[in-house]
DNA sequence: ATTATCTATAGATCTATAGATAATGC
DNA sequence: ATTATCTATAGATCTATAGATAATGC
């Protein structure tokens, strides 16, 4: 919406640029150029370290710099906060996805570099938000949409897993056939939210979890080259949904 | 503590047995021969279904058919409950690890045979208390004692999983080698929550989690053979934890 | 005029404690 | 006497709303 500028710091401001409204009483703190993702960080923060119920408003509101009724501004309810932050981590992949399969790539190709991004994000992103998939208040009729998306999103790494092993060559008799029903790919893609909050797993876990992905379902061939190209399909993927965000931004 | 006779109904009653202290007001409706056990029943049901911060004490207590204060008799905070339902599902997998370390199996079938059982009781509990594992609230310093046990139960798997894969024949270079230190098993295992939560699986989950464990490892040989042995060491684990468990009650 | 914030507060919780009470057990 | 329950409550929250206020924008 706004240019962004340094990092802003006085109250009233975003960079050097002052905002309209009353000025807040303290300084800006946060990452983000709006209000309303300063508070989803925030909440990030929160809801992931100290969990979703026993964080209060008040307490992201403290944690932004401003008071608890100002955060009513943005968000029409607590669980719209949570609503927004869970959808973010599926959307994003789903997209992915959309890319990938217009691209004319090898289902392998494909299953590997979906998996790369989507646990990229699982793992590098700010907050660990993938332990919020399980919170039994999630698993409300409020929170319907994010589910129909994460439902989707398994789909897409079933059909995805399918393909793959539709290309097999036929498994000698001492090697079990991965059912891709069993959505093995989604679920090791799932673990790495355990992992992390473990304070497990290495920098290269997302790779690795990739890697490990097409090995259980019985994949085989140049490894090497696998990667390389997935890591390839991946750049591009990443560069066209940075370009169609800033068209939304 | 007290024979089991049949299903106990009358308030002040267990059984047929009148029971000393005041009556209850409301007729006993959860399973458990004890007060105590009804309490960790309701609450697991609670947890696992709405939350637990969202679950209030007044709301176990309603569950049960007792008074708020009443819980306070046999808990001495809120806290203590989450950490003894946690604490049960750990301490179980471990005993079971301890008896097949002691008996004579190939680590194969030790390492499929503690995936089923793991699996098992996991995936056919009465709640599923495995989603409370990731809880942002569990992981305090509170729960210390929890986060020991199941870091614990981790290296078992990866010491059973070191041992597996250094039984193996020299793989083929087109065959990724898994990593022990990746955790494949005990994090395959930690997705069954993930998958019961979502109502997806079949009744077969658990044994098909025990073959994908292997797999994932690149076990190769008798799967049938594989299965049945682990089946009978398992059933000889189960039935030596249920004579400790006559003995401790 | 519009916007982003602020102050104040209603009304509804929630946990844990103190102390009374109604059974059984000896 | 011991036990398992009960009633009552203190004190501390917590969410969301109403309405005032201090900026910018036109």
């Amino acid at each position: 919406m706004r240019a962004a500028g340094a990092p802003a710091v006085l109250p009233g401001t975003i960079g050097s640029v002052r905002t309209a409204g009353r000025p807040r009483l303290e300084d800006r703190r946060r990452p983000g150029h709006t209000a309303r993702e300063e508070v989803l960080d925030a909440a990030g923060e929160l809801f992931t370290t100290r969990g979703y119920a026993a964080t209060s408003t008040r307490r992201i509101a403290e944690a932004v710099g401003i008071r608890q009724a100002s955060l009513y501004h943005y968000f029409r309810t607590k669980d719209d906060i949570l609503e927004v932050l869970l959808s973010g981590t599926v959307t994003r992949p789903l997209s992915a996805c959309a890319h990938l399969m217009r691209m004319t790539l090898r289902p392998a190709v494909r299953l590997h570099a979906l998996t790369l991004l989507d646990s990229r994000q699982l793992w590098d992103g700010p907050w660990n938000l993938g332990i919020l998939y399980l919170l039994p208040e999630v698993r409300t009729e409020r929170f319907a949409r994010f589910h129909r998306a994460r439902d989707d999103l398994r789909n897409r790494y079933r059909e995805l897993s399918r393909a793959v092993v539709a290309d097999l060559p036929p498994p000698a008799p001492d090697v079990l056939t991965a059912d891709p029903d069993d959505d093995v790919v989604f679920r090791l893609t799932e673990t790495l939210p355990n992992l992390r909050a473990d304070g497990l797993g290495s920098p290269d876990q997302p790779v690795r979890t990739a890697d490990l992905a097409l090995h259980a379902l019985g994949w085989r061939g140049d490894w090497a080259q696998l990667r390389s190209v997935s890591r390839t399909a991946g750049a591009d993927v990443a560069a066209a949904a940075e370009r169609s965000d800033d068209r939304a931004g």
